[in-house]
DNA sequence: ACGCCTTTTGCACGCGCGTGCAACACATTT
DNA sequence: AAATGTGTTGCACGCGCGTGCAAAAGGCGT
């Protein structure tokens, strides 16, 4: 800092035995002044604080990681920041997490061999949990992260996995999409398109699979369906393009299902603005998510909004959990109708 | 986890002391192989990672930031997640920080009076700067940054302050500001509007004052301006429809120009969609930041650029300096014209 | 006022590693 | 062969706090 020759001319560290000495107690009484549940006198904690106040004070939770086997630190895994979505679901994770007392560690894994070295990463700061939102993670992964020191929670979020190892946060995406495919036949639509994102081995979304399934099981045809690599608006715009302006108006779909909203989005633009068609009148478009985009005059989308809020809940609930059984969870969201579809 | 007892049947923490007895050396030694300017033989390294390859182990970063002086861990407080930008900068952040060894504590600062909170939060693990990327922080908050305990360094990132206690990293919004002001002028518009963002006590971005400075400068007149309360599309959109519906046709602006791409999005979808009127030929408009969505057909904005990623790079640089003098810096941008101006 | 029970307070030890220096080994020089 | 220099290795101590238990203090009834 500019107006202090250097670290020598701060305040020492203040320390819980400065307190104490300060406060005429022990050092351990400080400690469990600042402790909620612990076991000290009203009269004493007012003592200790009122001194720990007056010297600038406040407990080292990285001194406290460090002795105890709790830190109260997470390691947020994201790999994908073209997607609109994963802005909000840092707001709600990161001000769950805060209000009760959990801090994030963010790490990019910066690229498609990164998850390894990135989960290592938060490893070393002995983090009580990790916390999967991206996509770029398979069952080798996985075993990199159990073989990982210190490894505790390993928590996937807003995506369905089934390995046991892991514990799932997710709205129920079957559930969600059943909605959406009857909401789709109950509009009258009935040549689907299904945009889908990039496969993985593990942690599907099921949405494309159970919406395949669902039109097969009522119309006995199998819907067309394409793959983007990832779930870039840009790159699904060019997929969508790609797709369509090879094939004559009559072979358009008439609904075109997107696995989210960073795809739909995607898909709006080429259908309004490359081809310049209409949505919903020649082509509607349905998304999952409500990014906030989605209000937006310019899409107007159908989308499916996860209870992201409620989810973030649950996981710092996960996190301060001990039991041992199957802390997976789905969660019900909402069929939110605009004008796209 | 689900495959095992608890917590007792992992292996066991295995730490350098563990290595040094497989490797036959003194733990120190450990330590010393996976520090990389470290004085050790070449040999001795080999069989020192062996064994630590074979055991599993990795250092622990936590326990070594409590014996030395540095963690290797920033603290980035944000506040403001509306803004898409934040996203980006967020994305460009990590890559940086992480490609070179440091670690990203994510800290929501949760409302108005979260500031200071958060920055004690901060301190309390260690952190070896805090970074803040939001608006909402005053002389006020500084100053209680300076009381926390173990305070570091405190960067402003993207944003100017003159503050001598900060270190500033930001694009130069003077020049920036001029150079949006002549393209505006050269492309004839004689009727701007600017709209800005909320304005706090210090760290202004000196974009508004600059362009209000200029035009008075060059025409004699003062422009039109307004405030939004914060950097959110939705905001802007609503705000910049009550001016404008209010008004004849013949007062509107021939050109908003933005403080941001934020504040931009919102206006234009306030044009074109509540007072169906064209972008540019109607009324023009100009953002700053080059968000991904500028790109977007619905869209196209004409804006400024930041150059992050060499911010990111010297934010870095500043971190791993011992330097006592002024790290301020700032750095050219670039416009980048599209067709909404 | 005494004994018993409950609440509150104090403490030895350890969490895993870094610092700074001392000791040591080996190669080079005279 | 001894002395000098260079590079390498080992170690005492401490970073700030939590755990688990023992000691002390306070409260109550008879």
């Amino acid at each position: 800092m500019k107006t202090s020759a250097g670290p020598a001319s701060f305040p020492a560290n203040v320390t819980a035995d400065d307190v104490a000495a300060a406060a005429g107690v022990s050092r351990w009484t400080v400690n469990r002044a600042f402790k909620k549940e612990a076991s000290i006198s009203p009269a004493t904690r007012e003592k200790v604080m009122t001194a720990a106040r007056s010297l600038g004070y406040i407990p080292d939770l990285s001194a406290a990681a460090l002795a105890s086997a709790r830190s109260n630190l997470v390691a947020l895994l994201v790999d994908d920041f073209a997607n609109p979505h994963k802005l909000v679901m840092l707001e709600r994770l990161t001000r769950a997490l805060r209000g009760r007392g959990w801090d994030t560690l963010l790490v990019n894994t910066l690229d498609r061999d990164d998850t390894a070295p990135a989960l290592l990463n938060a490893s070393q700061r002995r983090v009580d949990a990790t916390i999967l939102i991206g996509i770029q993670f398979d069952d080798e992964v996985l075993e990199a992260a159990h073989s990982a020191r210190r490894f505790k929670k390993l928590i996937i979020f807003a995506r369905t996995s089934e390995n046991p190892d892991t514990i799932s946060i997710a709205v129920d995406d079957v559930a969600a999409t059943r909605e959406i495919a009857r909401y789709v036949t109950d509009r009258g639509y009935r040549r689907p398109l299904y945009v889908a994102g990039p496969r993985t081995v593990s942690a599907h979304l099921m949405r494309k699979e159970t919406f395949l399934e669902f039109w097969r099981g009522r119309f006995g045809v199998e819907p067309d369906s394409v793959s983007v690599e990832a779930y870039d608006p840009i790159l699904s715009a060019a997929c969508s393009l790609e797709l369509l302006e090879t094939r004559p108006r009559s072979e358009h779909p008439d609904i075109i299902v997107c696995e989210n909203d960073a795809l739909a989005l995607g898909v709006i633009d080429t259908i309004r603005h490359r081809l310049k068609l209409r949505v919903p009148e020649d082509i509607a478009v349905i998304g999952f998510d409500d990014v906030p985009q989605c209000e937006s005059p310019n899409y107007r989308l159908t989308t499916y909004r996860q209870p992201l809020t409620e989810m973030a809940n649950y996981l710092v609930d996960v996190l301060e959990s001990t039991e041992a059984g199957n802390l997976d969870r789905t969660f019900e969201g909402q069929l939110i109708v605009r004008e796209s579809a």
